[in-house]
DNA sequence: CAAAATTTTTTGACAAATCAAAAACTAAAG
DNA sequence: CTTTAGTTTTTGATTTGTCAAAAAATTTTG
C-alpha cells in the first residue's frame, strides 16, 4: 500500500516540525501539527492514530507525535521530491524561485521514482533547492547543517545568504527585490532591540531595514572567497 | 470548485469514447465507461449522475452518457495536459515514448495551467504527442483528422506511421523494435483475411507480420517525401 | 412475443478524510 | 491545591468514491 497524498503531507509536516526540535525524542504537539496542516485538531488526532497503527509514527496521547524510522524515511523522500521539483522548475523550466513552492506542493505526490531519479541526474545531484533547503538523498538521509541567521551572526562581517526559511511569495519577492536571495553577499550593519529591527547592507551597498521576525528567516554563513 | 482527479478521469474516458463514435449525439454506454475506468457498473452510474447534476454530462438512464460543452472542454484540457506532459517527458527528459503514458496519467492532474503553458512554449506549441495523438489547444479545441490504418490503407504504397492507438508498453516496445514508430516509413505488403494477418515492410526492408487487431492500431498516411 | 441473457440501476455498506462541538485531560495561576 | 485556561480527544455527522449483490429494465433469441 503506497501512502496517500494526505498521509505524505502529515509525515512531511511532522518531519519539518521535528527538525526544529533539538532532541530527536521530543514530541510534536498535536495542535501545532493540526494548524500546520490547516485541519481541525480532532482530525489530526484521528489521522495520527491511524499512522501509529501503520507504524509510521509513535503517538503519545495528550503529549504529541514523533516519526518512527520508517515514517522519517518516507517523509524525507517526500521532501526530496518536493525540493528536487522546485529546483527543476527554476533551473530547467525558467520559473521564479518565488512561485515554485506551490507547484511543487502538488507535484511532489505525482512524480514517480523513475522521473525523480532522472531529474536528480539532469540537475547533477544537487544538495540544496532554490531556497537553500537541503535535498535528502534517495536513501532518505538529509544533511542538517546549522546556519546562523541575521539575528545571531556577527555584525559588520561579510556573509552569504544560504537559506530562506519561509515560502511566502510576497516575502520571497521582497528578498529578490532587495538583493537578498540565497547566494548573495551581505553584511549586518546594526541591530536595534528596542525598535525590533535589523539593518543589512546588500551587494549594491544599499541599506535594508527589516523586523526581527523577518531577519530570523534569513540564514547566512561567513563569506568564503 | 475545481474537479477532482476522479472527475477528470471520468470526463476524459467519456471524451475518448465519444471520439470513437461517429455522431456527436451518440451516447457512451455505462458498461463501457465502467470497464474503461476499471470500476463496478454501479459506481459509474452514481458518478455519472453526480456529473449530470454538475452540468458536465447529459445522462440518459439505461441509454448512456454524453459530455456537455462544459464537460467536453474540461476533458480536452485534461487530455491537453496529458499529451503535453508525455511529449515533454520524451523531448526534454529523455524518457522512452513507451513508458511516458503511466507517468503522464498521474501528472496530468497535478500540473498547473502556468506550468503547462511553459511546457507548451518550450516545446514550440506542438500539435501531436509521441504517439501521434493530437494535442488540444488551450481553448479545448482538438483537431480530428481521420487517418487510415494498416487494414484500410492501399497495398504496396509507401506510407508514414502517424499514430498508435494503444498505450500498452509491450506493444509499443514491439513497434519500436520493429521500426514501426510514428514518423517511420512503411508499406503494407499483403493482407490475409483467413490467417487474420497483415504483413508490412519497414524502413530497413524487413518484413513484419502481425494480427489484424494489432494492425488496426497503427494509423498511417500516404508518404510525403 | 415470451423466455433467456445482458445491461443498468438501486440498495446497503464501507473506507478515507474531514468538521463542529461536547467531553476529558493537562497545565498554569492564584 | 483548587479553579481556570488551554489543549487534546471523543463523538456523531458529512462528503467522496467505491463495491457486491439484488432488483429492474432492456435486448436478444428461439
Amino acid at each position: 500500500m503506497l501512502p496517500s497524498s494526505t498521509v505524505e503531507n502529515y509525515l512531511k509536516s511532522i518531519y519539518i516540525a521535528q527538525l526544529r526540535l533539538d532532541d530527536d525524542q521530543e514530541l510534536v504537539p498535536m495542535g501545532q501539527l493540526a494548524s500546520s496542516l490547516d485541519v481541525a485538531p480532532g482530525t489530526a488526532t484521528t489521522m495520527v492514530k491511524a499512522l501509529s497503527d501503520s507504524g509510521l509514527v509513535d503517538y503519545e496521547p495528550y503529549a504529541g507525535v514523533r516519526l518512527t524510522d520508517a515514517g522519517a524515511k518516507l517523509a524525507a523522500l517526500v521532501l526530496r521530491r518536493h525540493r528536487l521539483v522546485e529546483l527543476f522548475l527554476v533551473q530547467m523550466m525558467g520559473m521564479s524561485w518565488t512561485e515554485v513552492h506551490d507547484e511543487a506542493e502538488n507535484l511532489e505526490h505525482a512524480v514517480s521514482d523513475r522521473l525523480i531519479e532522472r531529474i536528480d541526474e539532469l540537475l547533477g545531484r544537487p544538495s540544496v533547492d532554490p531556497h537553500g533547503d537541503p535535498i535528502p538523498d534517495s536513501m532518505g538521509t538529509m544533511s542538517r547543517y546549522h546556519y546562523q541567521n541575521l539575528l545571531t551572526c556577527p555584525l559588520q562581517k561579510p556573509m552569504n545568504v544560504t537559506r530562506v526559511i519561509d515560502q511566502d511569495v510576497k516575502f520571497l519577492q521582497f528578498l529578490e527585490a532587495q538583493n537578498l536571495k540565497p547566494g548573495q553577499s551581505i553584511r549586518v550593519e546594526t541591530r536595534d532591540a528596542i525598535a525590533d529591527s535589523v539593518t543589512v547592507i546588500n551587494e549594491e551597498d544599499r541599506q535594508i531595514t527589516m523586523g526581527t521576525a523577518a531577519a530570523s528567516k534569513l540564514l547566512v554563513e561567513p563569506k568564503r572567497p
